[in-house]
DNA sequence: GTAAGAGATTGATGAGTGTCAATATTTATA
DNA sequence: TATAAATATTGACACTCATCAATCTCTTAC
C-alpha cells in the first residue's frame, strides 16, 4: 500500500511517442523506465526472467548466467524492482522475480506509436 | 556508404525480449538505442521530431523548446543520429532532422513483444 | 543456539555523461 | 572579402553509474 507510483506506474497515461509532442513531465517520467533497461545486463535479466517457465525466476539461476559478482546482479535486479519492471517474492530462502509484462507493453506503446 | 552497423540497425534482428532469453550479443546491440533514448530531453527531441508535420524539423526550432544551450541540444542530437534514431539533413544554413520511426518500432516490438 | 547458505547492503573506484562557455565551421549575403 | 547567422566541436566540471570486496540479514537445519 504505497502512494508513491513507480515510473512503470506512470507510462500508461501516455500517447505515442510519434503522436503528439512528450512534455516534459512525461519524459522525466519515462527515462528512468528506459534508463532501467538500457544496460545489457538488465535486458538479459528481464529477458531472462520473462522467458523463465512460468514467468519467474530464482535470483539463484541468475547469478549463474552471467561472470558478475552476486553483489552486481543484485544490485540490478533492485534497479529493475524500484523502476516497477520486476516483482519480487521471497520464498524460504530463495527470491523469485516476476517480470510485469504490462508494463514492458506500455513503454513498448509510447516508443513504438502504437495504441496498446 | 559505410559498413559499420548502427546500433538501429541491429535491433530488428532480436526475437521478442520476452519469449527467449537475450543473448548477450543481442543486448550489446540493444542498449545504446535505448541508453540514447533514457534521458528526458532526448526523448522529447525524438517526439519533437516525429510528431512534427513533414516528419522533419529544424534545429532551429528544436532549440527553442528547450530551456537549454545551443551546444547541449546540438549533442543530444548527435547521440540521437549516432546510434541511428534520426536522420541529419543540411539544407543551406539549417539542420532538418528525421526519425526513423521503423527503427523505433523494431525497437518497441523487442521490449514489448510483439512481432513487426 | 550454532552453522551454513541465499541474497542484500555498504563503501570505494574508475568510467561514463549532461551541461555550459568558448570557439570553430559552414553558408548566405552585402 | 567581410559580416552575420546556424550548427558543431572542444574542453572542463560535477554528477551518475557499473563493478567488486567485505559485510550484513535472514532463513533453514543440525
Amino acid at each position: 500500500m504505497h502512494l508513491e507510483l513507480t515510473p512503470v506506474e506512470t507510462v500508461a497515461c501516455c500517447s505515442p511517442l510519434t503522436r503528439e509532442p512528450l512534455s516534459a513531465a512525461e519524459a522525466d517520467g519515462i527515462a528512468p523506465l528506459l534508463r532501467a533497461l538500457a544496460d545489457p545486463v538488465r535486458l538479459r535479466l528481464v529477458s531472462l526472467v520473462a522467458s523463465h517457465e512460468g514467468g519467474e525466476a530464482c535470483v539463484c539461476d541468475l547469478n549463474d548466467a552471467f561472470e558478475l559478482s552476486q553483489p552486481t546482479i543484485s544490485h540490478h535486479l533492485k534497479v529493475l524492482h524500484e523502476v516497477g519492471l520486476l516483482e519480487r517474492e521471497k520464498r524460504g530462502v530463495w527470491v523469485y522475480y516476476r517480470a510485469r509484462t504490462q508494463a514492458l507493453e506500455n513503454l513498448a506503446a509510447v516508443i513504438g506509436g502504437r495504441t496498446v
